[in-house]
DNA sequence: CATGAATGAGCCTTCATTCAT
DNA sequence: AATGAATGAAGGCTCATTCAT
């Protein structure tokens, strides 16, 4: 709700509350429009009004709509990072575990698919983007090696990952733009699949 | 070179073509641009003007960028579709044609990786390019379909083919936009990967 | 039609006929299209498509769209001048001719209101038209007196008579643009006491 | 004077208004650049620039040309609304009212011509304008009926009084677009045929 | 006489961003 | 810290008009 037509009705308007709770609820109304109608099809405005700020605000935190695309980028990533985590922690057989590591996946993907689907042109276009995410890649790469080798697995090249991460990742985004669906394709055949992929990446 | 500095130089004016030559070289220029800056990286009057056009000439074969678009992008499709049919009927054992595709892709990849870093979000974004997107790829799982069918290979799931298209296909974007060189991985190593990926495919 | 699609229907293309046959076509079609979707909601390609020719014959016989507007107009004028002097000549009590002259009018005006609908706007932006305006309403108001002096009835002020078109004509106007319907008004009572109202003009 | 100019004088950009003293002021270049060049004569950044904005500014209060325009008519009707009341409030014989109400309208039709010019073809053309014009035809009438109850006068068929709504408008117009002075006739006497015709009305 | 591809000025509209309050 | 009116560059698109054939 905006702050004026909050104010016509009588609610207080939004609390001039720390910076941080103000960037905050910025970037997750960012993320949930960018979610829904892509990179291009938000405006900062929109983006700022949805939150109950003015545009202004909007340019107090974020140095212009780029930014707050990689802060929003960023939430995702650590949200994501943090709930692997749990699961590798969590334990079980090297299945469970993957199941529910390709569970996880396929959420994330699913929630997160408007952001995805601009993330390409952006990384293609703007360096910064494209530094962020090749940051993110190694970082992946390097959990992977790390893991392995806390679990004692044989190594494996780190092309061979980068290969298991690019078939996963393809495919969580094909399930969460509903092409498989589109195509009468089984997704509980593909997310089989992908349990088993995974287990041979973690063996 | 424009006709407006074209006639300042005292050039005639751009030849007066058959209008299926005039969309083809605004389709060519858009599809230059368009893998050079993406998709909203480029406007309409830029591709009119770098096809040797004024707008309104764009506009008289267009209706709108988003047909250009989809002209481009069918370019491509189709250009690669014969390439590829080019490939299977060449024989050799299944490793060399493996080798040819794969090649073949890298390459198709490569010169078109501005307008692939495009697409996902125009599907998202797009139902008739989502449409597009999705008679293309049930071409290709027929194709696929068909070819094991007459080389009589075992019959495979349209779900194992799909996952063999989302693994090569992100695979081969990856090297086109330069990622593993980022990575400093072996892009050889990768490439050989996929070959054995697509023997396996094939077999 | 188009000629290119009568080409391809094996008809013979548009007789290049007279120069007049033309230019008549052109009228007729531009008449056609301005009562339709008046004067700015029409193009001049629009035009020559719709009488069967191309853009370039259209300014071979048209300086300009506002030249069309004008020969259009001047084909109206000219052909209610006619019906008009028809009925004049035809005889009958001034109560006859009064009715048959009201009837022919709400015909023509119906039959012109798109034209008319944008004609106000253009004399007002466009002396050319201003100027043929004036031109027939001179004629019209040196017709009453000549009129009224023929058939001996008594002279009356120019003045009056002008008044006296200005509120047949308004009133033909909104009977033509569906006013009167849309108001819930009797068109037969309006027009009876148009009638009596030119019963008047003519005594 | 416009906001860059103003700038490049040092001057402080144009003060923060609330929005509708924005709005009006908006309305107001609208309505002055209508009323000279008609419609289809003035765009809307020449609109925002004459009241001293930027295009955006435009598009912040109005969705597009078309609602300005009605912006603008609305403007006009309620003040020629608010004097014909004061002058039917004022008293005074009916011949001093007419005199009064006529002299109010020519007043009316002539500061306002240019928007008049364009609003036929408006009102042919979009159902909208139509709409609005409807509506205050009917109050008129309303108001005309209601005079006469208040007034005690002899009831009148709503169809006498459109005709006289139709014969005193065309007439105003004519007047203020000047036709009456190009064709030499007096205004004078036109008027006084007016007044007559309005105190036939009130009577 | 006629064609029709091409023009290009210019209008409509959006949106990332600023700045005075 | 927040506001929100305002900006203005720029992109999308149209259409009256031209000119080489």
């Amino acid at each position: 709700m905006n702050p004026q037509l909050a104010r016509r009705l009588g609610l207080p308007r939004v609390r001039r509350g720390s910076p941080d709770a103000t960037r905050d609820r910025l970037v997750a109304a960012a993320a949930l429009l960018f979610n829904r109608h892509g990179y291009h099809g938000v405006d900062s405005n929109r983006i700022a009004r949805a939150a109950g700020y003015s545009p202004g605000t909007f340019y107090k935190h974020f140095r212009d709509k780029r930014e707050i695309f990689l802060a929003a980028y960023e939430t995702w990533v650590n949200a994501e990072w943090k709930e692997v985590a749990a699961v590798l922690a969590g334990g079980g057989s090297n299945r469970d575990i993957a199941r529910r590591l390709v569970a996880l996946s396929v959420d994330f993907h699913t929630r997160w698919r408007g952001l995805r689907s601009s993330l390409r042109e952006l990384i293609f276009t703007d360096s910064v983007v494209r530094r962020f995410h090749r940051k993110q890649r190694r970082r992946q790469l390097d959990m992977m090696a790390d893991l392995r080798k806390r679990r004692g697995t044989r190594a494996r090249r780190r092309e061979e990952d980068v290969i298991h991460l690019y078939t996963t990742e393809r495919t969580y985004d094909a399930i969460a733009q509903g092409e498989l669906r589109e195509l009468g394709l089984s997704r509980k055949f593909v997310v089989e699949a992908m349990v088993q992929n995974t287990v041979s990446a973690l063996t």
